[in-house]
DNA sequence: ATGGGCACCTGGCTGC
DNA sequence: TGCAGCCAGGTGCCCA
């Protein structure tokens, strides 16, 4: 890597001061996920990158010029140049030197959702004694990665569970249906490339097409695509919660 | 330990 | 056409 640059360093987190030195002359040696932070591993570190709700990794060629909320690049030596772009500046930049397991950030995470440690047993147990509302529980990083607002939504509908329910109301039938949902929401999800709603646009510039396959997701006021009730909305935790009270339960 | 609410931002859309 | 108000794909942190 021959150079980095950074025009923007109020993230969610400013970028600390020593980020460029840390990394600059460095060779890349893995790129990783983890929840949804992207782990990008070098001999002396590693970086942990989180995209937010409106952030973009571009790779451009050497010399275009940046626009505005392009905050930070990394220029690689064959002539690219990996580009981040993030209007709203949720995203976020830290770098370790250490494992990045470690790091806050990342210490603290539950399984992954398509991994071996999620299951429905792993649900059922975790769920006891939880009294919050499942759809709260399931977007809760303590407990499962990934399960964002739409999918959360999206799951729930398929296991036919209101959203509203005590987690430690779910029988366990329950909890093994809603955790073969998550794991088959989020599985189609990714093969088809996501959901666009807006802008968002995969690393070609091409949209998801799960928005397709949404059963509720912004879909208030229109009829269930099973039962024909009209799909409900309100608001759980500040984020909009769409469910079919006919269906789920 | 748990749960609830707030915070960080810009942009796009809606309705007056 | 302009503008105020509302909403948005996330998630860490503070407080009760």
């Amino acid at each position: 890597m021959l150079d980095v640059i950074v025009r923007e360093r109020r993230l969610r987190w400013p970028i600390a001061a020593h980020f460029e030195a840390a990394i600059r002359g460095q060779t890349v040696r893995a790129v990783e996920r983890r929840a949804k932070y992207i782990l990008i591993r070098f001999d002396a570190g590693t970086l942990i990158l989180h995209l937010g709700m409106s952030g973009s990794l571009r790779l451009v060629k050497q010399g275009t010029s940046p626009r505005t909320h392009d905050h930070w690049d990394i220029h690689v030596d064959n002539g690219w140049v990996l580009r981040f772009h993030d209007p709203r500046r949720f995203g976020s930049l830290h770098w370790t030197g250490t494992d990045p397991e470690l790091h806050p950030l990342l210490a603290k995470l539950a399984p992954e959702p398509l991994g071996p440690g999620f299951d429905g047993e792993y649900l059922y147990r975790t769920t006891r004694k939880r009294s919050v509302a499942i759809k709260q529980f399931i977007m809760n990083s303590q407990v499962v990665v990934g399960v964002g607002n739409i999918y959360a939504s999206e799951a729930l509908f398929r296991a036919r569970i209101a959203p509203r329910r005590a987690a430690r109301r779910l029988t366990r039938k329950e909890a093994f249906a809603l955790a073969e949902a998550i794991k088959a929401v989020l599985g189609e999800a990714i093969k088809i490339g996501g959901t666009t709603l807006r802008d968002y646009v995969n690393a070609d510039g091409a949209p998801g097409y799960f928005r397709q396959q949404l059963f509720v997701y912004e879909r208030k006021g229109a009829a269930c695509r099973v039962c024909k009730s009209v799909v409900k909305q309100f608001v759980q935790g500040q984020r909009s919660t769409y469910w079919c009270s006919t269906c789920q339960h």
